[in-house]
RNA sequence: GGGCGGGUAGCUCAGUUGGGAGAGCGUCGGCCUUACAAGCCGAAGGUCACAGGUUCAAUCCCUGUUCCGCCUACCA
């Protein structure tokens, strides 16, 4: 503790190591006494690296679980990593295509090894990035998506779900991602608006002359065209529906069907029917019992039914298509129009929407259920405005396709029996079909999208299906902590998964923060090179400082932006800590805190003041953290340590400490010390603890396992803190003239003050030495009230105070005069306002008579201090 | 198309029951005052996007306008 700057390296590992021998993070799940407090992690990606939403993320948990850990709960952060089924596949296959293999060479098995190999070497990666970061998650009771524990939570689940008929299979317009050749969700594809064309294409009868005109934007579909749709109430059109057309190049003939979804405005008001390759179009189809016709394969290379186009890409097959469409003198017209295209959201592939075979949850129903447990209450949305964008999308909610064709991930337990053809579906692989008896059966190859297995993390990590003593411990949990950019993908459909099989809320509160972006408040991304790297800014300023600056800019609902110069500001932070701590201890050396007892000292002004605003902070940390306002509890913890414990405090503890005052003095400085340490440990652990470990008299072997501090009722001495605010003003009032009037900081003054109350007076008497030391003054001056302005000096006016300070020879005159004259037009403005306000009959019959009162008294103020500084004027005119 | 959030000091942002506009960084001036120059002391800087309304009183509540972000959507 002697070095002039804090060096986090060593301390941190030091402390860490030290946190996970002493099992200190480890919840009891046998443990009556103490309540429980839990917190499920959002898991990581096996194979991903800690990034800046990670490290906010992580950050904000591990502030609620290390407050509530030292605040008496018995506080559990279950731990545990995702096996993040296509992007985890698309890093091995990369891994395997550098070696010049492929999972295909390989085969699924073998490929499967591979994955989990890979897992073996670097999964643990990102564990150690959070133990760097300081989580203080229950490691000993780690989870991963793929164990057999969490793989049979997944299998019950979805057996229960299919016998109850909310699971089932079909055939569908799924969002097909070419690239990753498999059907994603809803929610995994992104939209967005990309500059395309409209395309007018003629479509002749095929009886008789003329034609009718389509308007596409994505002329290659009208390969799988099987009908012209118009609207039923469009005169245009009235004469032809029920004829047919002939389509373009293929030259099948088409039938002219009348629905009402068609829109009259757009476009010519007809729209060419391609089931196999649009949404709207496939439905529509249904209800005319249209033939679909699949144009391209998994690739999204044309097939067999493209005629001249087989074998071509879909975006080759378009431009070849116009320039035939055009040659043949079907092309009508071209004109740029906006299309809104749909991108995987992990390849950024566009989509292609495509009919195929899915497995499919029906969501509604569990989705009502999730609605009114949070209509009700029992959970709680933070902030409250996302509340109603979780409703928007749960009243809307479609079915969810949970089905992909990938290897990697829970395989479904689903098998169709080659004798038969029944599908079965159960928890045991079955041996032979329950229906004929046939042993030959396939069993199902697709695996379930990544997300239906984290949908059950909150309960199948704490060991479900079992009834654990975990689960009964802790489940449901008290909060969930994430980003809002999952609020559906994962917190929508833990809250189904929960009140489903667990017949409660998985957890109590969810709160959600925002996204970290950089400081343009841009998203940060690889291509655009705005990465800031947690590992990188955690080994240049320190977990800690990291830490902070995270936290500091938490504020609710709002972007987090954050720039190195930023974290780096912070560093400043936790070394104003170090030496405060270095001071402390110095002047509390073989003093032994028990020596004082709290009650029966006579404590200083200075003491009874920062005792007070030690109070003031307790509470409003508190209070912060529990509504999840990191930053406010980030911005009280840094303006009480920096500007009033270490501006004023220390400053004030130095004269106290030369007198017969000094025992309770250094008492002070340890309990606030302390204090300060124990409130700051949950945003700031490491440099805490190491300072926390030098102090005389702690109790318990670490500040993880101390009592959080509480408001402190006989320690609180408001009228005492006020007196001390008044010596305070004093003190910056002379600071301020001398500052203003450039006197430098060698030459003593001498002050010459006039007190409004005698009782004051006596106060700011007794601890003098508090002023002359801080504002450098030789000589205090008292003056009766009444009694004659002194001469040629520059003046300060405090609420309480009058303070001179005479300037012979010291100061220009008429500079002083201007310096009077510029605070005395501020107040001037700000006491017009008063007056106006205080002549309005209005406010006094209808304003709150303490607000009235209030303003009164801010008046008076005014009107003292004016008056004051006026007649000081004119004193030094003369 | 629908929804949400935002426009406050040069920059990034706080401002929770409507009642004297704040912080950090930056800028300017002065300081090695025995924990800290990664520091200390002082200072400058704002018609709180714009226009209405409610109110004794509006940065705060309501309406409209405008600009910027984000989410959502089956308009070919």
């Amino acid at each position: 503790m002697r070095d002039r700057e804090y060096n986090p390296t060593d301390i941190e590992r030091k402390w860490y190591d030290f946190w996970m021998d002493e099992h200190y993070f480890h919840a009891d799940e046998n443990d009556d006494v103490k309540p429980p407090y839990a917190i499920v992690i959002p898991p990581p990606n096996v194979t991903g690296v800690l990034h800046m939403g990670h490290a906010l993320n992580n950050t904000l948990q591990d502030i609620m679980i290390r407050y509530k850990r030292m605040d008496g709960f018995n506080a559990l952060w279950m731990p545990g990593t995702d096996h993040a089924g296509i992007a985890t596949q698309n890093v091995v296959e990369k891994a395997l295509a550098a070696k010049g293999t492929s999972r295909h060479d390989l085969g699924r098995e073998a490929f499967i090894d591979e994955v989990w190999r890979w897992r073996e070497k670097h999964g643990d990666l990102i564990i150690n990035q959070l133990k760097r970061l300081g989580a203080s998650c229950d490691w000993e009771r780690i989870r991963f998506t793929m164990d057999e524990g969490l793989s049979n939570a997944v299998r019950k689940v979805f057996v229960t779900l299919y016998q109850e008929g909310l699971i089932f299979r079909s055939d569908y317009i799924v969002n097909w991602c070419p690239r990753c050749h498999s059907a994603i969700s809803d929610l995994e594809v992104e939209h967005e608006e990309e500059s395309g064309f409209l395309w007018h294409i003629r479509y002749p009868f095929a009886e008789g002359e003329g034609e009718i005109v389509v308007a596409t934007t994505r002329p290659e579909t009208m390969l799988g065209d099987t009908c012209i749709a118009v609207n039923p109430t469009d005169e245009r059109y009235t004469s032809v529906v029920g004829k047919e057309v002939i389509l373009p190049i293929l030259n099948r003939k088409i039938p002219i069907i009348a629905d009402p979804v068609v829109d009259k405005e757009f476009g010519t008001g007809a729209v060419k029917i391609t089931p196999a390759h649009d949404l709207n179009d496939y439905e529509l189809g249904l209800r005319h019992g249209l033939d679909v016709i699949v144009i391209m394969d998994e690739s999204g290379i044309m097939n067999e039914n493209a005629g001249p186009y087989q074998g071509m890409d879909r975006f080759a097959c378009r431009t070849k298509m116009e320039e035939d469409l055009q040659e043949q003198g079907y092309l009508i017209d071209k004109t740029p129009y906006t299309v809104p295209v749909g991108k995987c959201y992990r390849c950024k592939t566009v989509i292609e929407p495509y009919l195929s075979k899915q497995w499919f949850v029906n969501t509604k129903p569990l989705a009502e259920e999730a609605i009114r447990a949070v209509k009700e209450g029992r959970t709680r949305i933070v902030p409250k405005q996302w509340e109603k964008t979780y409703y928007e999308w749960m009243y809307n909610i479609r079915d969810w396709c949970i089905s992909r064709q990938i290897w990697w991930g829970h395989r479904i337990p689903a098998w169709y029996c080659e004798g038969c053809g029944e599908v079965i579906v159960s928890e045991e692989d079955p041996a032979s079909c329950p229906h004929c008896e046939s042993g030959t059966l396939r069993q199902e190859t697709d695996v379930l999208d990544t997300w239906f297995s984290s949908g059950l993390w909150p309960f199948s990590t704490m060991g479900w299906p079992e009834q654990t003593r975990t689960l009964e411990k802790f489940y449901p949990t008290n909060v969930l902590i994430t980003g809002f950019d999952i609020l559906f993908f994962w917190v929508a459909r833990m809250m189904m998964m929960g009140l489903k099989f667990m017949n409660e809320v998985p957890f109590h509160d969810v709160y959600l923060h925002a996204l970290v972006r950089d400081e343009q408040g841009q998203k940060m991304s690889k291509s655009k090179g705005n990465i800031v790297d947690p590992i990188i800014e955690m080994d240049k300023y320190g977990a800690d400082a990291f830490r902070f600056a995270l936290t500091a800019f938490a504020a609710m609902g709002r972007d987090v932006r954050i720039s190195d110069k930023r974290i780096q500001g912070y560093r400043f932070f936790i070394n104003k800590i170090w030496n405060a701590g270095k001071f402390v201890l110095a002047n509390i050396e073989g003093f032994d805190p028990r020596s004082v007892s709290p009650a029966e000292a006579d404590f200083s002004l200075a003491d009874a003041w920062i005792l007070t605003e030690l109070n003031k902070t307790v509470e409003a940390v508190r209070t912060a953290l529990e509504e999840y306002r990191f930053n406010d509890a980030a911005d009280r913890l840094y303006q009480f340590t920096w500007h009033q414990f270490c501006d004023w405090y220390i400053e004030l503890s130095k004269p106290l400490l030369n007198t017969g005052a000094a025992p309770v003095t250094r008492w002070v400085l340890w309990h606030v010390l302390k204090s300060v340490l124990e409130l700051l440990h949950p945003v700031i652990p490491f440099v805490t603890e190491e300072i926390w470990q030098h102090l005389p008299g702690r109790e318990g072997k670490s500040i993880v396992t101390a009592a959080y501090p509480k408001v402190d009722a006989d320690l609180d001495f408001p009228e005492k803190a006020r007196e001390m605010g008044y010596i305070i003003d004093i003190i910056t009032g002379v600071r301020s003239i001398r500052g203003e009037t450039n006197i430098p900081p060698s030459t003593q003054l001498d002050v010459v003050l006039r007190m409004k109350s005698k009782e004051i007076e006596a106060a700011v008497d007794i601890y003098g030495f508090f002023v002359r030391d801080l504002a450098r003054v030789r000589s205090i001056g008292f003056i009766p009230e009444g009694a004659p302005r002194p001469k040629r000096c520059a003046l300060a006016v405090t609420a309480e105070a009058e303070v001179y300070v005479p300037l012979e020879g010291v100061i220009d005159i008429d500079k002083e005069k201007e310096r009077l004259s510029k605070q005395m037009g501020k107040m001037e403005k700000e006491l017009e306002g008063k007056r106006k306000k205080l002549s309005n009959p209005g406010f006094l019959q209808k304003a709150n008579p303490e607000v009235v009162a209030e303003q009164r008294q801010i008046k008076e103020e005014l009107e003292f201090k004016l008056e004051r500084l006026l007649k000081a004027r004119e004193l030094l005119e003369g």
